[in-house]
DNA sequence: GAATCGCCTTAACGCGGATCAATTCCGCTT
DNA sequence: AAGCGGAATTGATCCGCGTTAAGGCGATTC
């Protein structure tokens, strides 16, 4: 089942078992991609979407300095760029930031789940609308957290989104990235989140060496970058679903 | 018409004449409401979109001290919650910023046209992803411009949008805001703003007092702002559409 | 016409994070 | 074991922007 994390504990209980069918035979091919290439850039047409089966990638932009800024981060089970269907174009680069296997469904294939299940459509439009929601609350952290905030909410995030997928038990995770990643994704130097990361460690709260996350207090984690992870749209965040 | 001004200018070519009927009467009501006025806070739920007919919205979250981030800024023709029909809560609030006319559709007539027209459906989704393409530069602007460069490109970006709706010749356009908004849109203080309006004026790049832009000298702008406005999404920067 | 209010404006001061530059660490190669 | 390259680490210096505070100006109200 190569769909099997996409949604999951995201109202992936409100896809039919057709559904989940339809999806899966949409897939036309399953690829294996390296460590830090670029598959998309921005400004070209695209026709087919990528979900990313396992692994990690990102999606950025640079600046005229050619400095980048990240602005998504995607593990598996993510629909990298279903946006690409409806926006045709993309207005970003998409990029692994691991070593990834990945399922890709041609546009041709969505055009029909748009014309015949409109359950299947409404909630591919979901899955598009939370990677929305977490931009906004990148936004947010950029706008008025400072480094050691920033540097937390990213982290909380991460493990959030590694958890609802299984690839975390919320106290320890592989995160093979660098610590330059993590200023492209915060908006700070290299240097600067070096400085921050030793406090976070200083002060028992995580600890991030040679790719793998420790969180040890999580409260306090959590209070540092003022994290809600209510913008996640997670199953057990839903007080009334219906 | 009360759908005018939806997706002018952005592949609206692509609607139907009975698409454009079909949201036309999906309209509930349609009603004014002040400058400054909260209507949506986040994690209610949520019954019905809002199309914004005249003036303008934001969407924003509050920090713990009560410090406010500007995610969004919306003009005529915007489907400002649109998300809110896939999302059924928000992760944010939605207010008014100028007095604004407002048109209501109720999620029920959106899920009927989920149903029965996909190219409306595929359609509206393209419009929410705009707004996400929109999130992206912001996460960008904040992440990698300074405050010369942010308060730049937010009038670009407006000045921009103006434009595609006829609210804006390019050069002079009314926008009933203050300095302190501009700060919460661009993360930083109004003290700042301040301080970087003064250099645009005295640079003769550009002007904002009591409530009006005069943009002098264009090309300086953008490049301050590094702005290309391929992000929007409208017609003229489609090289191949279709 | 005095008082109030919202907003703009400017100045003084301090800090957070950028910048620049070394140094250390570690995994890999040979 | 030595050599190498990428990443982590640390220090010194600088400056952009926040903070605080004070004053100005036009619009509104009584």
């Amino acid at each position: 089942m190569l769909t099997k994390d996409f949604l999951r504990d995201r109202h992936r209980s409100e896809l039919t078992k057709d559904d989940i069918a339809a999806l899966e035979s949409s897939i036309s091919e399953v690829k294996d991609y390296g460590a830090r290439e670029t598959l998309i850039r921005a400004g070209e047409r695209v026709r087919q979407s990528t979900l990313l089966l396992e692994g990690l990638m990102c999606r950025y932009m640079d600046d005229r300095q050619g400095e980048r800024q990240l602005v998504a981060v995607h593990v598996a089970g993510d629909f990298v760029d279903l946006h690409g269907f409806p926006l045709r174009r993309l207005d970003h680069d998409v990029a692994t930031l691991t070593e990834v296997r990945l399922a890709f469904v041609p546009h041709g294939k969505l055009l029909e789940i748009v014309a015949e299940r409109p359950n299947l459509t409404r909630i591919l439009w979901f899955s598009t609308l939370i990677d929305a929601a977490m931009h906004r609350e990148w936004i947010f952290r950029l706008g008025r957290l400072n480094a050691y905030g920033r540097i937390a909410h990213f982290f909380c995030e991460i493990d959030a989104k590694l958890q609802a997928v299984n690839r975390s038990d919320g106290h320890h995770f592989p995160l093979p990235i660098n610590q330059n990643d993590l200023g492209e994704a915060c908006g700070m130097t290299g240097v600067h989140v070096n400085r921050i990361l030793r406090q976070l460690r200083e002060e028992g709260v995580m600890t991030f060496r040679g790719g793998e996350v420790a969180i040890l207090d999580r409260k306090r984690l959590e209070r540092i970058a003022e994290f809600d992870p209510h913008y996640l749209y997670l199953d057990e965040n839903d007080p009334d679903r219906n």
